[in-house]
RNA sequence: GUGGCUGUAGCUCAGUUGGUUAGAGCAUCGGAUUGUGAUUCCGAGGGCCGCGGGUUCGAGUCCCGUCAGCCACCCCA
């Protein structure tokens, strides 16, 4: 026994832990429902060059792959996108526009597991293709924020905070930066709070030489912008010209189509402008954001953006596409701390309490009535006295006992007893399945 | 993958400078209690002290290794 451990980073779920889970899951449908996405599922398992193709080689050593009896070269999925993008390509010309869809299943890392990270987690995607638009970015992220506070959380629990890798390149040009070095330097915007500043700048030189030290203080200056008027000015400061400048004004425009409409929404105190935000690998191509607690004491909660160039770089057409992934660990734990987890594990409607083998046929045949009925009912396998059975039926979460004493038989009716207020009455038998249903 | 800390019952933890058969509370089960959810009382089960090796007359305790967990890196699709 004692040898059979669960291996590191997967989870078992005993019933307390499962509610948990399925709690989850019930507000990620339901909300993505109410927001008209339909769910769809691929295969747990992939050929590796599908993840290799989307993120690079690199990304092997943080797979969960192996070689199968057939030779071929195999991942558990570590993320949904790349099965999405190659499903949604392979019938891109007849799927309705938008396609929106949301999927919900187990995704798999291999990775050292730490608090609010694991190798096996339950995750929701949620992505919008085919519109190019910031409509499909302010539906996504509504959604987002009113699928966090179906849990019961509040502004001052999470926020959401919007970035833009497109803003990064009309920046970053404008200071005289090649697209290569774009990229480069967005990797270390994505690490500018974590590393200390000396090796920033080191970093920064080794790509733009002499220059490093003006860059330095002008991605300073981009980091700390924290609302659209800020933005609007340090562009002022720089004299973009021609095609960039029609450019700039256009992605300007899409931020205000994109606060203002979250705001129409009712979203403004869930929003924070910050620039700091770029999302690690390199095929976010517009807006990104992420969804942090207040305190800052967890994990992102969730994060997403735009990759409008993924669909196609996957084999499919042109696809324009905007998504999300929001993992089970660190809601649940976040769930936890604000008390929004639910405290029972399913409970049943009726409790049968038996007095003694003879009262036990008759009850038997009325469990068997109220079932088939559709209620939910309990009962002690073995004869106890009446203070064991009503104890076992407020332990299951029984909304009503019904009793069945000898008293009671001879009369020819059972004692309905509910259980919150400790009322009883008494009902014929041939009666108990509508008694039910009125105090239900 | 690298480093630090921690492993005793299902859970939270005691366990003396190394010394007899490893304890408590909670939880579980049974009983007091075959007509009502509380409280109380009595009792039971439950441990290769993470695992392996070493030192020692003797190891839960000291040493080494290993595995696992936590934390920080790396990474975070």
């Amino acid at each position: 026994m004692a040898n059979f451990k669960t291996l590191p980073g997967f989870r078992e779920f005993y019933p307390e832990d499962y509610a948990k889970r399925k709690h989850i899951f019930q507000i990620w449908r339901q909300v993505a429902r109410r927001f008209g996405f339909q769910e769809f599922d691929g295969p747990v398992l992939e050929s590796l060059e599908l993840f290799k193709a989307k993120s690079g080689d690199e990304i092997e050593s943080q797979l969960f792959c192996f070689t199968d009896k057939g030779g071929r070269e195999v991942s558990l999925r570590p993320e949904m996108t790349p099965t999405l993008a190659r499903m949604v390509g392979a019938k891109a010309n007849a799927l309705k526009r938008p396609i929106k869809w949301f999927c919900l299943g187990d995704n798999f890392r291999y990775e050292k597991q730490q608090r609010g990270r694991l190798r096996c987690f339950s995750q929701l995607n949620v992505d919008i293709l085919g519109e190019a638009g910031p409509s499909a970015d302010i539906e996504l992220i509504s959604l987002l924020i009113d699928m966090l506070t179906s849990f019961g959380l509040t502004h001052e629990d999470f926020y959401i905070r919007l970035s833009d890798r497109n803003m990064w390149f009309l920046y970053l040009e404008a200071l005289g930066n090649d697209e290569a070095q774009v990229t480069q330097i967005l990797g270390i915007v994505d690490k500018w709070e974590r590393l200390p500043e000396d090796a920033v700048r080191e970093k920064l030189t080794g790509i733009v030489g002499d220059k490093g030290r003006s860059l330095w203080e002008a991605i300073d200056a981009f980091i700390k912008i924290d609302s659209l008027p800020a933005l609007r000015k340090i562009f002022d400061g720089l004299n973009v010209e021609g095609e960039s400048a029609e450019r700039l004004q256009a992605r300007l425009d899409d931020w205000s189509a994109l606060l203002g409409g979250l705001e129409l929404m009712g979203y403004k105190e869930f929003l924070q402008l910050d620039l700091s935000i770029v999302r690690g690998l390199a095929y976010y191509t517009g807006f990104v954001f992420e969804a942090f607690d207040r305190k800052g004491e967890f994990r992102a909660l969730a994060g997403g953006g735009r990759y409008d160039t993924l669909v196609k770089k996957m084999g499919g057409p042109d696809m324009p596409a905007v998504g999300f992934g929001m993992g089970d660990v660190v809601l649940g734990e976040l769930l936890a701390d604000r008390g929004c987890m639910p405290q029972f594990v399913d409970t049943v409607d009726v409790y049968a309490v038996i007095g003694g083998e003879e009262e036990r046929k008759a009850a038997l045949a009325d469990i068997g009535s109220l079932r088939q009925a559709g209620y939910s009912v309990d009962y002690a396998f073995k004869n106890q006295n009446f203070g064991k059975q009503f104890k076992a039926a407020s332990a299951a979460g029984a909304r009503l006992a019904v009793i069945y004493g000898s008293e009671e038989l001879e009369k020819g009716v059972v004692k309905i007893r509910n259980m919150s207020d400790r009322s009883e009455e008494e009902v014929p038998r041939s009666h108990l399945a509508e008694a039910v249903r009125s105090l239900l």
